[in-house]
DNA sequence: TCGCAGTTGTAACAAAAGGTACAGGTTAAT
DNA sequence: ATTAACCTGTACCTTTTGTTACAACTGCGA
């Protein structure tokens, strides 16, 4: 099970109990892309760990969407891990944007785990953490920048996230991310070809 | 020490061996209105937790505001909970709204505690659980509402936390609640009366 | 009681964002 | 090769939000 050792390289797992705990409760999952793996108002039953693939996680309301953030090798949403501490339905959506192995735990199992085992507690905590100021970050961009300065930031991230200077996005995709409208994402995008920003094609955005 | 054990009981401490430490290590201490307890950029050294009074905690961007939450009787900052975890600069601005008393706990001990005590663990955790989710609820209301929902959502809160249909803040304050400008709360208020929702006086709106 | 700092109202305008409508391009599947 | 589904560009218009500027009001303290 290469899949398990992984996660406990990356998760900085150290406890042999806690390893086999996990090795008898885990469940390995390989999920196709575009799967929901968590959706508004249902319960969530399991921890989701990504071990490879991308799940894009995000809020919705009528006709608009917001992205809140991905998750990636080897994370786990903290939605999810908040489910492990009390019942709960989610009020997010997350779904595979590439196909992804998964572990899933019970969430039940996961709480006695942080009190238990000093590593899982350093792992949820840490994740609640950096989460929080993630959303924190967020907001504060939603807050105070205008549309044309988020539509940049999201496109720097990508650049350095993805290492090339081509995001492979099409404008109704990036309204989504932004929480905006296509149209908006069209002519801004324009304003930004026309000062020399970026260079447009089908499909595509080059970051000059 | 009536505070402490106010404390013990609002926060479901129950292990002696916790109360002793909390005893030994926590400092009380009364703060005046209107003083910072936490400032953006600067290091968070303590764990503050409100016994009475009111914490204003907000972002701010040049010339605009935002709030992000209050911390009442009896709850810490979330802000001031992650530093626990690992040294860090305050990415917020926490003021006293009231006369306020806390009880102010090094951070080095938070940490070590939420491993040996199963109700500090638990209060730590539900601690972030909830911060996460109103952030989220908040993002939500952000990138989908416009101001004038934004505005009738925050009296309507304001009714129920103080049980009145009084909001005693100038336009200018609630700008700063909201994320926008003093003359834009002013125009929204003015409709708003005229639709007959609120009713308008010096530093006062009713809600009808 | 006077003055001052903070508050409120509002007109006029500017900028940002959203919505409608439609023309034409690209791709993939049949 | 044709079609259907999706993508892009853009003109035009509306709504929302922000800005500037100024007049008038309120309440507190000297």
């Amino acid at each position: 099970m290469t899949e398990f050792n992984h996660l406990f390289k990356a998760l900085n797992i150290v406890e042999d109990e806690l390893k086999k705990e996990i090795l008898s409760v885990g469940v390995l999952e390989q999920v196709p892309k575009h799967s929901f793996i968590v959706e508004q108002h249902k319960y969530i039953k399991w921890l989701a760990l990504v071990i490879s693939g991308k799940v894009r996680v995000w809020q919705e309301n009528e006709d608009r969407e917001i992205l809140l953030y991905y998750v990636r090798p080897v994370q786990t949403c903290v939605m999810s891990l908040s489910a492990t501490f009390r019942d709960c339905k989610s009020v997010v959506n997350g779904k595979t944007e590439e196909d992804t192995t998964l572990i899933k735990i019970p969430v039940r199992f996961a709480t006695e785990w942080s009190f238990k085992y000093k590593s899982w507690n350093k792992f949820t905590t840490n994740a609640f953490i950096h989460s929080y100021e993630d959303l924190l970050l967020a907001y504060k961009n939603l807050a105070f920048n205008k549309v044309d300065q988020r539509l940049m930031k999201y496109l720097n991230a990508m650049r350095i996230q993805n290492n090339t200077p081509f995001i492979k996005r099409s404008h109704s995709q990036l309204a989504k991310e932004i929480g905006t409208t296509r149209e908006v994402i069209s002519k801004t995008l324009k304003q930004l070809e026309h000062s020399g920003v970026v260079k447009l094609s089908f499909k595509q955005i080059e970051l000059l």
